[in-house]
DNA sequence: TATGAATGAGAATTCATTCAT
DNA sequence: GATGAATGAATTCTCATTCAT
């Protein structure tokens, strides 16, 4: 609570951003301490009065994403009732998501590669990914038993359609400036649709 | 053509083996190169023979991985007319090659996170999926003509189906085991005709 | 003469203190000057009001504990005529000095090895140990005049009594709890007068 | 068996004697890897085939001594059934040793300091003190029991004399120039010898 | 005066690549 | 052709010291 602490937490909070930035740009292994460095403004010692390592950074770094993403999502979702809308909305924010950190989104790849092996052991990208499949397939479950969604394995659907958002943010990222995102989107949610509402 | 090209070459598609499996377990940065060699049952050295730095292994380890998909492909689709069958062969053979390939697909988040930047300038993605996007909306365009699809956008659907598998397949790869990749591709081949046929 | 002088003073005694505490404990090389910050309950930049360096401190310690070794002997022995009694005394004073620092003799060590090497310039070990050897060599050689001790070359044998109280020392620093520093100490007198004494 | 391991084993011996000659110079501590390179004329990654790190050197240059040491003092006392020659060879042998290395017996220094604490944990100077005081007093006690020695606390004597040797030999360490070890060597075996015999 | 945040020189260690055998 | 011993550039992290508050 003291000035300190806060100043503390907001240049903890400068690093992250500084590492991001250059995690994007070069990928976690290609980036050296100097470039957070640098990239920060700020002294190569530095760094480890905030961090106990070029890891941890990395971890926060993740974290600062998932909670970014998970609080819009929730936030955005928390008041609809219709599960069709909430649907929608979830694959809207997420490509608003991206789009709001459009500079950054190359850091998704590390995150892909580097939480898929052992070394960063608190990236485990395997729950995460299986609560957000729960988490839409619940959606699914409403509309179906609303009625409003034809029968369906709802948690491979979501699985679907959860893959079908990742895998667009993909192209979209390898080629952003050719590959209209929003308007994929779109489309996603219109092909999507018409493929689970019931005629 | 003489006994000792055939040899080279089959020397080199064993230690690309080698490379594979080890990149696929440790992801490409921390893959060291005695680490190949071991793999491979060779000497550390011998591979330079072969190679010129760990780099053009990689590469070639995407191009046998790329020209085997590529192969495969074009060797089913080859002699179907009817468009809707494309499109399902098409998917049926990427995920079976997924299959046959499970123990190595783990390179994938590699071939992602570094084909990205810049360090591997052989490795370029952008083209490879656009040529995937432009190959699928051509069947989706062929079916449109023949009026057994709505008519869409097609490549922006062609490219929500490349993502759907695209991201289908990183989830199955952090999750082997209890990911069912054959039902949700079925399930994906399902929805997605429900979401673009002409009823 | 003025209160903040003596302030100044006992500040600077105490930071000694501390980093006495903390030699002792983990080696000079092995202390770090936030260690000494926090044995001595101050910070870190403040140590740097009171010494221009860590070698400074060491070396401050090291005179602390010279001084106090030659004032505590110089005390006890100032008044003694008896050559044989100035021998015992001068053994006695210094077992019971290493008794008073029992805590702290571990930096012993580093005296000698610090003390050894150029870096340290001012600690300077070996006319310290001549000035010790001609001390003790005064007491042989009034002994040997009076006819109590026999003839002898009375430096080599002060070598070798400083020598053995070093080495005695040295044993009982490396295992306090068991080797029997002031038993052996008897031992030492009595073998001693035993070998010197005129019978 | 084969050349390679003997190559092997010959490097890491050249490599074990240029460390020695550094850490006698500048200390354990202030000794750089590259200093150990350099001294043995090699680079400064080969000294990593063959030692994991600059402590398992440290180690196994305590381990060259203290072998070397051991296997000296054997062959000369194995013989050997007089108690009293066996105290004086071990003694003249112990200072043999020293003159035969004294180029590099600074190390002992780093020996006695890094011993002490805890991070080289194979370092263990206690158990080896406790081994030799044994050894010493065994022989006390045969001479005792032979009549030759008088009646006394051997295993005390034998700190003593161990210790003294130990003093003696930190002294010549630190001025080897002037101090006469061999000479104080055979004063110290007198006044002992003086001390112990039965007249 | 007291402090601790900031710093960068410096050190151990790693590893792709070379090259003599 | 095959090998692995040798190498040093490069990298992470440490810590004595400085200095603004």
């Amino acid at each position: 609570m003291s000035p300190k602490i806060v100043d503390k937490q907001e240049k903890k909070r400068q690093i992250i951003q500084a590492a991001i930035s250059v995690f994007a740009q070069k990928g976690f292994n290609n980036t050296k301490m100097i470039d957070i460095a640098e990239a920060g403004a700020i002294g190569k010692g530095t760094i480890y009065e905030y961090f106990r390592s070029k890891d941890e950074i990395f971890l926060e770094a993740f974290n600062f994403f998932k909670q970014e993403m998970d609080s819009e999502i929730a936030k955005r979702i928390y008041l609809l009732t219709d599960p069709k809308e909430k649907i929608v909305v979830f694959i809207e924010t997420s490509f608003e998501f991206y789009l709001k950190y459009a500079d950054f989104m190359e850091i998704m790849f590390d995150f892909w590669a580097e939480g898929l092996r052992t070394r960063h052991e608190k990236i485990e990208l395997k729950p995460i990914y299986e609560q957000y499949r729960q988490y839409i397939a619940s959606f699914l479950d409403e509309g179906i038993r609303a009625g409003v969604f034809r029968k369906m394995k709802s948690k491979l659907v979501a699985s679907i359609i959860f893959g079908a958002m990742d895998g667009l943010a993909l192209q979209w990222i390898l080629d952003k400036k050719n590959f209209l995102l929003i308007e994929t989107g779109k489309e996603l949610i219109q092909t999507l649709l018409d493929g689970i509402e019931v005629k």
